[in-house]
DNA sequence: CGCGGGTTTGATGATGCTCAAGCCCGGTGG
DNA sequence: CCACCGGGCTTGAGCATCATCAAACCCGCG
């Protein structure tokens, strides 16, 4: 049951048999249907979840109210708007599920019960956020140097399942461009031999 | 001299005058002159650094050889490469001085030693990670969702000093724009009212 | 006085948006 | 089984934004 959450947060630290009981008992799992919103904007995250099974999207809405697809997460990834669930304040974000997803969850209690016993894990959240900034970092520089063409073939490469599982839209809003815009890149690249 | 980064540090946890000390013990404090490389591409990242005074950019190089700006930093803020500091892996950033600059740094030497004796100081670093990374999902968002000239705007309501410190070219390679276009907006902002 | 880094200006063209229409396809009800 | 419906994708025309290139300009400084 909690093999691959173990396994992600192995390849951060060692924990023992014990510490693995303790870890996984604090978790509380939870089965979310498709097009299920968890978080919107204005409320406060209560939660940061590990991905067993499924797939979800965090977005914010512009300033006209269109939405900008921050990240897609899959089996393996960990969600939460990080900023409002530590601090407890609004978030600017929605999260919500793309598919029927199995969820994996720390509260700010047991995440706090957590850190108190077994301190180490201060590294793997540590690390999961700076793993989050790097990608965020590299994600920025490639919107602004690089045209939109370039990005869904570096999108499609990086992230080769996503692309099946959700609507072209979606890309569109995490690329930047418009929904008719990702139809003519794709028509080109279709053309000029694939 | 240490009065700025103890009151930078304390906005996140309470330290003891004994706990000041430690800290301010394991710091070594840099002048170093305008235009200096402080990191490279390629290179280890080994600093960790508190602007005590001046102004530093971090940059990296785009697939054409371009620098995009990653962010610019000012007295009380932070600098690093921290993933390359973290796992001591190549950077692909730079990090540069634009003035004379004064900087507290933190090896990984002294940040594992400060963070074995007083374990509090995690929060710290984690609490300035996460920052970071609101900040940049911000800016992804409005270089995403926003016209150049409305990116040009929060520039300055948000760091209205940077600009009378900076070249403008600077600022175009932090806006995504390029340097000619900056200028245009300007001219256009100028005319219309303002 | 001339030099050089930084900024401005203008012409031309690519990139990507908006709007409007049509198409494809799976699901649902008659 | 078929007709219809609706969500998602495609297509095309016209337009805004912004890049590129080349030239001129500004100004502090040796």
């Amino acid at each position: 049951m909690f093999e691959n959450i173990i396994k992600n947060v192995s390849r951060f630290i060692n924990i023992s048999t014990g510490e693995e009981k303790f870890f996984t008992d604090l978790l509380t799992c939870q089965t979310v249907p498709k097009k299920t919103v968890l978080l919107r904007e204005g409320e406060i995250c209560q939660f940061e979840g590990y991905i067993q099974k499924g797939c979800l999207r965090m977005y914010c809405l512009d300033d006209k109210g269109v939405e900008v697809t921050i990240l897609f997460a899959i089996e393996d990834w960990w969600i939460s708007d990080i900023a409002s669930f530590q601090d407890q304040v609004p978030s600017k974000l929605y999260i919500e599920t793309l598919e029927d997803s199995e969820i994996y969850i720390l509260t700010p209690a047991t995440k706090e019960k957590l850190l108190q016993e077994i301190p180490k894990f201060e590294r793997v959240f540590r690390m999961l956020v700076q793993r989050n900034l790097s990608t965020l970092q590299n994600r920025l520089v490639s919107t602004i140097a690089r045209t939109a063409s370039d990005r869904y073939l570096e999108f499609i490469r990086v992230y080769p399942t996503i692309p099946q599982r959700v609507a072209q839209y979606y890309i569109a809003s995490y690329l930047g461009v418009s929904k008719e815009f990702v139809s003519t890149i794709r028509k080109r690249l279709a053309s000029k031999g694939k």
